[in-house]
DNA sequence: CTGTTAGCGCATTCAG
DNA sequence: CTGAATGCGCTAACAG
């Protein structure tokens, strides 16, 4: 491995000049010097070690994202455009999953912190856990006295700048609308108990809908993703055939569940909107190949993703949370329906 | 930030031994000792800074990996099967995606290069640019000449092990299976006239049509993504629906144009498999949520991520390239026709 | 078993 | 404008 001191000692020159020509110091030097070690430079093939030069420099160009799963087209667009800030920036990102674990959040908090990645980013929703909750923060402070700036995109939980989606408000919205259509029961996929933006989405929408003096939606709880909302979508599909207090609308409370619930129906001869409306959260990319095409709230994920590395980035007083609201996008997979015949 | 020297101090034994307990070194430490540097480093909530231990090791524990595009299903089903044999193995992930701009991939292989990262993974097909090809080389001999280790998964062009996907072959298995339902006339949504990956499949596609007698495919070309399937598709619907020499069967090159060329028929009223079936090729997770399910060809995704990441960490001699056989699926996109009636 | 001492590759005072 | 010297935080020989 070439190092600088073999392009100095190449170029004829002292470590410090090659240094100060390779590194885009502030200190000038010599036209003949600086296109003699650029010289040295190029036909070495010299890279810096930027570990090196983080050592010596007391600060790095890398950015750590943690994410609960890439896979996940939610996380995937967060990622997305955090990464374009980052790139836009020149800082380099690391990036973590956690499977949904949150012990491995904690760890790998830990991990970017060892690595003194100058920002880390912790994208998805917290656990309604307080211990685990507690245990990231003191993580995350450790990080933040070595001078560590941190940012999330969920719930303003960790004492960091964060992106909050606008969960409740979004979910309350989207009753509102639907409540409009002539909707009267409801049943909510409601997600794990513990997870915080399931549970806002879910206290949103029912809440919405008891302002309304409409009945308290059917709750089934189930895990986040594409496979539970299969499950919980055809736990419930008695409910729905069953041609009296019948649920007209089912709210999953994110897209992959939706989806999920959309095969779970269609796999029952189900159809969506005719036999029942269905509506998701959260708008991700891979929707508008549906069919029928789901309504759902719609985030800015990639900005959500991007925003917060800027929050991270540039340290702003007085700027800790900023909600993003949820915009509710009517597709086909909700309809109209008649008025309900009274109990 | 609290260093290994603290630590040390605040325990009152030596900077060696300090490092001894704390860093898993082969040296033991006598019990009573060890027990005091654990107690001062937790209590000073101290952690490691790897950056200066990979300076002084001359390792780190960091890899890199470079991707086209996070948001495609693809590339997001490769990086979370490197990722998970990373974490297996205690290393950390630097990613990186260059959005389908071959000069991105090259720039940021010379990154990972300052980044001293132990091993990097470039997934994604080459471009058939000899130059762009040339020059991404050289710069991964450089990075080689370090001591760094690389792998691709895609085509065998950078002299490194390499994870080769079966593209001619599952592409021609693919013509012969669909010719076996009675196709006779096709069209190819061929994807960049410039990507290897794309010419290869339609070459494999047309090779075996044309060693079954049939007449050649219909070529046409446009951007690797959804939306270039889409336009691609839009372009063709005329065909599709002349009666006479129309084609039956088109087959994009991947599932995300195969996705888009859905949307294009469905918006035309050209129902598939009805008026025309659709073959794809990779068999992305989000595939089993369409309507109608579609046809392709399966490749192991996460099993080409992860292997391809052991390939570059556990170098064996001789053992270069590796194929993966894609294996047909057929589902509902795809349907048998009637003989044709003769020209 | 434990402490001392050199560097790892580079940025940066500080002199000249 | 240029060079010599010091230290970033840690590991790895070496000595005790």
């Amino acid at each position: 491995m070439v190092t600088l001191e073999d392009v100095a000692r190449h170029a004829g020159v002292s470590l410090a000049t090659a240094s100060r020509v390779l590194n885009g110091s502030t200190r000038q030097v010599g036209a003949s010097l600086r296109a003699k070690v650029e010289l040295a430079a190029t036909q070495l093939g010299y890279r810096p070690n930027v570990a090196a030069q983080a050592l010596a420099r007391g600060a790095g160009n890398v950015i750590g994202l943690v994410v609960h799963d890439l896979v996940d087209p939610y996380f995937a667009a967060i990622a997305d455009g955090a990464m374009r800030v980052a790139e836009s920036r020149g800082l380099v990102v690391m990036v973590g999953t956690t499977h949904r674990d949150p012990e491995r959040e904690i760890a790998y908090v830990s991990t970017l912190n060892a690595q003194r990645v100058c920002a880390v980013l912790l994208a998805g929703s917290r656990t309604a856990d307080p211990h685990v909750t507690r245990r990231l923060r003191e993580e995350l402070d450790r990080y933040r006295e070595g001078g560590g700036r941190v940012a999330c995109v969920g719930q303003d939980l960790l004492d960091a700048d964060t992106v909050v989606p606008g969960n409740a408000e979004g979910a309350a919205e989207l009753a509102r609308t639907l409540a409009g259509l002539g909707h009267r029961r409801f049943a909510v996929l409601a997600g794990p108990a513990g997870l915080v933006t399931a549970r806002d989405r879910v206290a949103g929408f029912a809440g919405a809908l008891a302002g309304l003096g409409l009945p308290a939606p059917r709750l089934v709880h189930g895990p986040f993703d594409r496979d539970g909302g299969y499950t919980a979508a055809a736990g419930l599909a008695d409910g729905i055939t069953a041609p009296d207090e019948g649920v007209t609308c089912v709210f999953a409370v994110n897209d992959v569940m939706a989806v999920g619930a959309l095969a779970a129906f269609r796999d029952r001869g189900i159809r969506v909107p005719q036999d029942v409306s269905v509506a998701g959260f959260d708008d991700i990319a891979t929707l508008r190949d549906l069919v029928p095409a789901l309504s759902t709230v719609r985030l800015p994920l990639q900005d959500m993703g991007a925003r917060a590395l800027e929050l991270a980035l540039d340290p702003v007083e007085e700027a800790r949370a900023e909600l993003v609201t949820g915009e509710v996008v009517l597709r086909e997979s909700t309809r109209r329906v008649g008025p309900q015949a009274p109990g």
